[in-house]
Parts: C-alpha cells; structure tokens; sequence
RNA sequence: GGGCCGUUAGCUCAGCUGGUAGAGCAGCAGACUCUUAAUCUGCGGGUCAAAGGUUCGAUUCCUUUACGGCUCACCA
C-alpha cells in the first residue's frame, strides 16, 4: 500500500484493486479466480464474471503488481440435465449422473461435451483481450491432486456438516460425508459412501452394485460437493480475488458457507470478492431465455459489437447493476457512446473541474481497449453514415474503405471491424426502415408521373453540373430551388427521387446520400428518366 | 423467513473516499425550402423515497420505516 503519484481513480476496477492490496497485503503476487461448468453454452451472463475479473487483474498490475489469473473449468461435475436444444437426446440421457467431461460431444467432433464448451469460449476470449490460465477441474481430480484437500474435509467433516446446516432446512444425514464419488465401475454419481478409514481410504457402494475401497491418493473417483470445492480451491490456489453472481451471494449462498468452511476448516482466509448482477438483452426477438434453448453468446455480441465496444459495455457499468445488451436500434447508440468516450479520450481538458469528469471517462476509455491504447486516435466514422456507406456497397468493405480514401494504414484494422460489425448488425437486426438496396440500371425504370419524371430529369442535370463544384449545403440550396420552380412538394418529390434510387419512399437524408452513393452512380440511374 | 440491491428532472440513468445536484432522450422556443429516433442553438428551483442520527455541513456515512426488484434456504 503505497502512496500513488497518480490520482485515486474511482472506476470500480481500480477500487476493487486497491481493496485487494489493502486487505491481503504486500504478496509476490495476488491470485484472481474465475470459472464455471462449462455444462451448456457459455453465455454472456457468464462472460460478465470472467471480463469483471480481468479488468480488476488489469487494475492491479497497472499499480505494478503481479497477478495470475486462473479460470476454472468446472468439468468434473456431473452432468444432471439434457438441453432441450441438443440433438441425440436419448444418447445424451445415458450419460446422466456422469461427469461432464465424459459426455460426447454431439455437435462436433471434441473429445467431450465439456471440451466443446470449453474451446468456443477460449478461442474468443484472446479477441476480447482476456488471457487466463484455465484450470480444467476434471485432470486435477482424477490426478489426485486433491487428495489433501478432500482429506481434510473428511477430516473436519463434523464441522463442514455444522457450516452448511446453518443453513439448510433438512440437516444433513447422520451419516452424510463430505465427499462425491464417481463410480469407477458405471461413472455415475449414483454411490453412497460407506466408510473412511480416517486416512486415505474411502469406501463406497454404487446403485449398479460395484463396491470397493479406493485411495484418495490414487484414484480418480473422490469429488468434493461444490460448497466445499470451491473454498478448498481458494486454499490450493491461494485465491485473492473471485466475484460471485448474485445467487451465490446471499446469506446461506454458497459464497457464504464457502467462506466459514474457507477458514474455518482450510485455515484460508477467504477472497475478496463483489457481487455482480445479471445480463439482460433486448432487441432479439423475444425468445432469448435460456429455458427455450436459445442463448445469447460471446459470438453472438461479437458479430454486433467491436471487441473495444463490448468491453466498453462491461467496463463502463458497475458489476452489481443489471444492464441489457441491446440487438436494436441502441446498437447505434452503443456506438455514438463510445466514439464520443473516445473523442473525450484524446482531448484532454484544461480546467481542474472538467478534469476530475474526464478522468472517469478516460478511465473507462483505457480499461475498454483489447490491448495498448492506440496512440493516435483511430478514424471516427459514425456509426450511420457507415451504415448507409456498405448498404451502398451492398455490404462490399473493401469498396467501403477504398471510398472513404484518408483512412492510416494503423486505423484500417479497427475500421474494418467496425463495418463488419455494422454490417452484421443490418442484415440480422436493423429494421426494415433503415434498410435499403441501391437500384441497378439493370433493374430498370420506375413509374413516375410527369412532373416527377420532369424533376428527376432536372435533378440529373443539377447533379451532372454542380454537384462536384459546390458543397453540401449549396448543392442542397439548389435542389430546392429547383422544386420551389416546378411548385413540387418536397415531400412528393422525395418519394419519386427515392423510388429512383432504392425503390421505397424514404432514404438517408437526400443530399447527403447523393453524396455518398457519388456522381456517376447517381446519373446511371438518374439519367433512364 | 434471512440476505443483497435499488428508490435522484416526464423517461433511462450518472454522481456517493461528505461541501446544498448532472447527462442523454422527451418537452418547450428558435434556425434549417432536407427524413431512416433528422441536424444545429437556447431553455433543467427536482423536499436527491420518508423519518431520525453523526457532522460546521449529507443525495453521498449510520439507524429505522415504506415501496420495488433479486436471491438463499435442493444441486452446482
């Protein structure tokens, strides 16, 4: 706990960091624990706990320490429930009451169904700038490795069942034992334990009739029930720091019990942690519950939002408030957010008051970026205009960026995974309204009466003369007077000029559109009439 | 029943290591012969849920109450 040249920041990550400096003290290094059973998709609810923790982990080595950053993968837990979504139904019920990490993958071609979890997820988190140690769970028990730790929870087993009774309804069985044993004979779950020889030996019975003796040392068989796992985790890893989602957090949660059996029986004093709250999403149709199957990825967000962006979304709200992850029009509003966070970013204020706002903003903007913050700022374009740019190139990216011209070689990266995202974003989720399609001269004429067909035969010869020679606004100027001379109606006259171009009565701001479509496209069309 | 969180302008929310409140949207006024929530300019006296307490001073700390949400008490 040193004294900081820099100013205390008040971002939640840096609070959380110095909280753990604070209260676990000088270390070689702190340890930050994440994880979760990889037994379904990995949602973005989930993906909340693992980029919380990654932020804090940034925190902390900003202040010069030095972390390690372990993510667990839960797969030695057993697998209780089919999906609804996963085909192969009746082959998957065969594997009830096994581990996870034996069931088959059915919708690809990894070693199991946990592993497929597992890959999606850890091939994108890298995009997303978060690169832990991932722990699978399933090796280290069935390598014994926690062969003490299990020993002395059946050590301390009296007190374990005092800890969790505190809190359970139906005390624990006289003769429940803090143990979980896969059969070594069928791999279900489905034992009872029968004895413990106060050292290594566990004995145990199992519904298929296999019964026998194995060796915490030797065998792959002992598991701990998750409210003991987790804190004789913390003891083995020497944890730190580990958020919880709000079901473990309260009273009687598993945090709570975890944190007695922590120090209480593993003499650990137990993680500082938060609590952080859940995920909604808006804007994806409805069905978007985990009960109807359908889940809402890391992939998924992706495909919408700049890796920058998404962490903008996590980094930029306090873990225990809910926020949504918006599909809809906020998309574009998501976008403006944090151009002008960026914007705010690269313009440093000079007054101590305006400051002290930029600092938060700034703040959000660092924790925000996948890697190093860029040191120019990177080509801002908005999010609209970009979108009616690729809806004139039918999507075509690289014709995007050719047209656009000044954008740095170092800028091109950014963009481009922008306008992917933009593009994404209009043919999954942008309404019909914002949608449209450039006409060809191939598609042919539309049916104009002849006073807009007489317009839009004046508007080609305004375009055709004056268009590259004048700006927006007295081009614009032009195109009125033009209207006001035939005693047209604006209105009428739109519909008729959008007919022309995208075949429907409404469009991105005229002028502005001519513009960007550009001259020559804009006469091809103009000039059948 | 226990716990956690919230209650700030019409709406969505910032602000909370204490010094009498801010943004976006909406609204109102004006500008623009223009539309994909159009853009620009101007306009914010709201008992910061209520009552107590600590303090020179509280939206910000403590206690109590009300309302709302979530969660635990089976497993992970």
């Amino acid at each position: 706990m040193s004294d900081n040249k820099k100013p205390r920041s008040t971002h939640w990550a840096d609070i959380t960091a110095d909280k753990i400096i604070r209260e676990r003290g000088a270390k070689e290094h702190f340890t930050c624990a994440s994880g979760i059973t990889p037994s379904g998709t990995v949602h973005i609810g989930n993906f909340r706990e693992i980029i919380s923790v990654e932020l804090v982990v940034r925190a902390l080595r900003e202040k010069g320490e030095k972390v390690r950053f372990i993510y667990s993968w839960d797969d030695y837990d057993v697998f209780r429930k089919v999906p609804k979504n996963m085909p192969q139904q009746e082959l998957l019920e065969t594997y009830l009451r096994k581990p996870i990490v034996v069931v088959p993958d059915v919708l690809g071609d990894q070693e199991s169904y946990a592993a497929a979890n597992e890959k999606d997820l850890e091939k994108l988190l890298p995009i997303v700038g978060v690169d832990p140690e991932y722990i699978y769970q399933a090796k280290r028990y069935r390598n014994s490795e926690y062969a003490e730790g299990i020993k002395t929870a059946l050590i301390h087993k009296d007190d374990i069942r005092r800890q969790l009774d505190e809190s359970r309804t139906t005390p624990l069985a006289a003769a429940w034992m803090p143990v979980s044993v896969f059969c070594t004979a069928c791999d279900r779950d489905t034992t009872t334990v029968t004895g413990w020889d106060g050292d290594y030996g566990v004995s145990y019975s199992c519904e298929c009739g296999h019964e026998e003796t194995v060796d915490l040392r030797t065998t792959h068989a002992v598991k701990l029930p998750w409210r003991i796992d987790w804190p004789m985790r913390w003891k083995q890893e020497d944890v730190d720091f580990e958020p919880a989602g709000k079901d473990h957090h309260s009273e009687g949660g598993s945090f709570d019990t975890a944190r007695k059996t922590s120090k209480e029986v593993y003499n650990h004093e137990p993680p500082v942690t938060f609590q952080y709250d859940f995920i909604r999403v808006k804007g994806r149709g409805g069905k978007i519950s985990s009960s109807s199957g359908e889940v809402i990825s890391l992939t998924d967000v992706l495909e919408i939002y700049q890796p920058e962006i998404v962490r903008y979304l996590f980094a930029g709200t306090r873990p225990n408030a809910e926020f949504a992850i918006s599909f809809d029009l906020d998309v574009l509003k998501i976008y403006e957010d944090y151009d002008k966070c960026e914007r705010t970013f690269f313009n440093k204020p000079e007054t101590e008051k305006a400051l002290k706002k930029w600092e938060k903003q700034a703040r959000i903007y660092e924790l925000s970026q996948v890697g190093a913050v860029p040191e120019t700022m990177p080509y801002q374009i908005q999010i609209r205009h970009l979108c009616n740019l690729l809806q004139n190139y039918s999507g075509d990216i690289d014709g995007v960026v050719e047209y656009l011209g000044d954008v740095k070689p170092e800028q091109e990266g950014r963009l481009r995974q922008r306008a992917l995202c933009a593009w994404n974003w209009i043919k999954d989720f942008a309404p019909e309204d914002f949608k449209f399609a450039l006409r060809s001269e191939a598609d042919g004429k539309v049916e104009l009466d002849d006073k807009n067909t007489e317009a839009v035969r004046r508007l080609a010869i305004i375009v055709k003369e004056d268009m590259e020679s004048m700006d927006e606004k007295e081009f614009g100027t032009k195109v009125y007077d033009m209207m006001k001379e035939l005693e047209l109606e604006s209105a009428e006259f739109f519909i008729a000029v959008y007919q022309v171009l995208v075949s429907k009565e409404k469009g991105p701001r005229l002028i502005s559109f001519l513009y960007t479509i550009g001259k020559d496209k804009v006469l091809s069309l103009l000039n059948l009439y």
